[in-house]
RNA sequence: GCGCCCGUAGCUCAAUCGGUUAGAGCAGCAGACUCAUAAUCUGUUGGUUCCAGGUUCGAGUCCUGGCGGGCGUACCA
């Protein structure tokens, strides 16, 4: 086979958070499937980089107190450590926040410009004044517009009970950024004008193979089947990102610098090696490949292609989407302990447990991946333990100072077979579909200890007589379990280099599971993989659990401190002055002609009680408060008012009008006992 | 709401174009073995292919409806 020359990608992940399991799958399926390939001869790198901008990086830095370059240069080195542990290799790992990426951003700008495919349209939106910024649907909540829906706190796109709406139409609209009310204000937005390439799309994702046919069928029935819509692709300072360079003010959405960020990256790694690079992008006999979650298929199936055709870069070869992670069946759960960070992992378990069991559960196909804990520790356990590494743990001490037979001896075609089996392992991965790899792998091991069984080694062991038999019987046995760690290699290169070192012969190429070892010296075995306990994912698990609690914490804002600053100090025996008891409420009752009041009789026990007018109308019913325990201000001076005497307070925190929540006791206290 | 995908053994998954008696691995059960990290080998139990219709000589596969689950629904990372 000629050698293919191939680039591929990984999504670029957002630096905003840390790398956990569920975007793992995917650098480890690119991972394995780019050692695949250069195991095959194959010329291919691996490129992949932060995506550093928007608005969410933004604020994040601006909470942390610190600027945006500093929050993203940390995140990358987390990033990289993080991806390195799990023997995840790249050419090069750069930022969207690059030299490189800005300067193709305006060639793609160029080319855009050029095609007369951008126009400028007014955008209306909410905006927060005291943030000074535009709001994205997600950094609003209010109220559900929808006749009779009334759903409150609800996202500005749509509510859960499957309204949709313009964030513009909520009722009392909230910013998440500040808690302020944000107002309704417009501003120019650039569009890319998708429709004109509408033919190029609709040939590009339904012919020649570069999608798998769920996702074709998916953009055909979703998207190309009506016009396209204009593409929004600037937002207004302020803005992390990219000034648009014939647009001062406006800056390039994230999702259109983000993929350029692959080029981007190239560009650094050819500069460094001295690559050609426009071998790389610009040269049809060049794959590429991107590996991508379905979460952002319409971004690299759309409008990517359309940018790279318009820019004249090499289309994708093929877009390859894989599916969420699940774990123990559901949606991963900071609470339950199974949302767990990369890092976290590692200080656990071995990185090679969940790059094979990743490998074992991946198809081609963009479903969901489970990854069953309990299943996770008996595969691993069970397969590479039990199976595989078991094949030299039971031969290689038997031939420790004989080493391999001259000759490879007769093994009733067993070696040739499972070469043979080679080129449909070879296939399945190059096809995705490392669940049919590892399940053809795995019964080749199957095999071969099948053959340890049947010709007893430790038998021949105790006959002087039958050691030349002993040594070709373990010849057979260590070169079968080279061949499968040939074929595992993309997937476990720990255990290839080790197998490497025991047998004196690095595993470097594919074409090595095709002729055996004969006469290398065989080195003291040692083990090459330790079984997985369940104490250890149990730990994993609770360490995730604890992580994650200060994260669930809410992130109290200084907002309602500095609507009211703190008043004046004052000593104990002003507060003692006050004195406030538990009270329990027996009756309450709407003041008809009054806007804000319920009229609430207070019992302190026994049979002292106060008639308290308070100002909760809007925020409370009648009857949820008859019954409870409130804490009032028992000594204020009677009040007269238009509909009664007053004579007491409630207490109660909040902003007014629905903003109020009124204090209650722990459990146990008991109305009339005062509060010191 | 609208749309897409999925539903096969206890678990995870196969099953070519619609084609024989729906197959593997793990778990379970019964033996064997003792070299090996309680590993391995042999045998074996286990199915209303979610349900109800339909098309067909023939349906896990195609069509319709239902139930259950997942996801998407464009200025969401």
């Amino acid at each position: 086979m000629s050698e293919r020359r191939i680039l591929v990608t990984a999504a670029l992940p957002y630096a905003n958070g840390h790398i956990h399991l569920g975007h793992l799958v995917e650098y480890l399926q690119t991972d394995i499937w780019v050692r695949f390939q250069k195991l095959r001869g194959h010329r291919c790198i691996y490129i992949c980089a932060d995506d550093t901008h928007g608005t969410a990086i933004m604020i994040r830095a601006r909470d942390d107190g610190r600027s945006e370059e500093e929050l993203i240069a940390e995140m990358q080195q987390h990033h990289i450590a993080d991806f390195a542990g799990f023997d995840i290799e790249f050419e090069n790992y750069g930022s969207t926040n690059s030299p490189a990426n800005r300067e193709l951003c305006h060639e793609f700008w160029q080319q855009l410009r050029a095609a007369d495919l951008v126009v400028e349209r007014d955008v209306t939106q909410l905006f927060d004044v005291e943030a000074g910024t535009f709001l994205a649907d997600r950094f609003v909540r209010g109220t559900c517009p929808h006749p009779g829906c009334g759903l409150t706190d609800q996202y500005g796109d749509s509510c859960d009970n499957g309204h949709t709406y313009s964030p513009a139409d909520l009722i009392d609209p909230v910013s998440t950024l500040s808690g302020s009310k944000p107002e309704v204000r417009s501003a120019p937005h650039l569009f890319i004008q998708l429709e004109q390439l509408h033919p190029f799309l609709e040939a590009w994702t339904q012919s020649g193979d570069h999608l798998q046919r769920e996702v074709a069928n998916y953009l055909k029935g979703h998207f190309l089947h009506e016009p396209l819509r204009d593409w929004d692709i600037s937002r207004p300072a302020p803005y992390f990102g990219f000034e648009i360079p014939d647009s001062p003010g406006n800056y390039w959405y994230v999702w259109f610098d983000a993929p350029i960020g692959y080029i981007a990256s190239t560009r650094e790694w050819c500069e460094r090696e001295g690559e050609n690079f426009d071998e790389w992008w610009r040269n049809e006999a060049t794959e590429i490949h991107h590996f991508i979650g379905k979460d952002i298929t319409y971004f690299h199936t759309l409008f990517w292609p359309g940018m790279l055709k318009v820019a004249g870069f090499n289309l994708p070869t093929k877009v390859h989407i894989h599916g969420f992670l699940t774990v123990n069946g559901a949606k991963m759960s900071k609470t339950k302990g199974t949302f767990v960070r990369a890092a976290t992992y590692l200080e656990h378990l071995d990185p090679s447990y969940l790059r094979y069991y990743y490998a074992a559960k991946l198809t081609p196909r963009v479903d969901d991946l489970d990854l069953n804990l309990e299943e996770f520790a008996a595969k691993v356990n069970s397969d590479l333990v039990g199976k595989v590494v078991n094949l030299a743990s039971r031969s290689a001490k038997f031939v420790a100072g004989l080493g391999l037979s001259q000759v490879y001896p007769d093994d009733g075609g067993l070696f040739a077979a499972a070469a043979q089996e080679g080129e449909q392992i070879a296939a399945a991965y190059e096809n995705c579909d490392y669940n049919q790899a590892m399940r053809r792998i795995m019964a080749l091991a199957d095999r071969a200890n099948a053959y340890v069984e049947q010709h007893e080694p430790w038998k021949l062991k105790k006959d002087p007589e039958q050691h030349a038999r002993l040594q070709d019987v373990c010849s057979v046995v260590l070169n079968l379990f080279r061949q499968l760690a040939v074929y595992l290699a993309p997937v476990l290169p720990r255990l290839a280099e080790q197998t490497g070192e025991l047998l004196g012969a690095p595993i470097e190429h594919w074409a090595e599971s095709q002729s055996p070892l004969c006469g290398n010296e065989v080195a003291k075995f040692k083990h090459m993989m330790q079984r997985v306990e369940k104490e250890q994912v149990q730990a994993m698990i609770e360490e995730s659990r604890e992580e994650a609690a200060p994260a669930m914490a809410p992130s109290d804002s200084g907002d309602a401190l500095a609507a009211e600053p703190l008043a004046e100090e004052i000593t104990i025996d002003d507060f003692a002055k006050v004195d406030l008891r538990v009270a329990r409420v027996k009756s309450a009752e709407e003041v008809p002609e009054a806007r804000k009041l319920i009229k609430l009789c207070l019992s302190l026990g026994g049979t002292e009680e106060r008639t308290v007018f308070a100002g909760i109308k809007a925020a409370y019913q009648p009857e949820q408060l008859v019954g409870r325990l409130v804490i009032c201000v028992a000594n204020l001076a009677p009040r007269k008012m238009k509909f009664g005497v007053s004579e007491g307070m409630v207490v109660a925190a909040g902003g007014g009008g629905k903003e109020v929540y009124l204090l209650s006791p722990d459990e146990g206290a008991v109305p009339g006992e005062r509060v010191h």
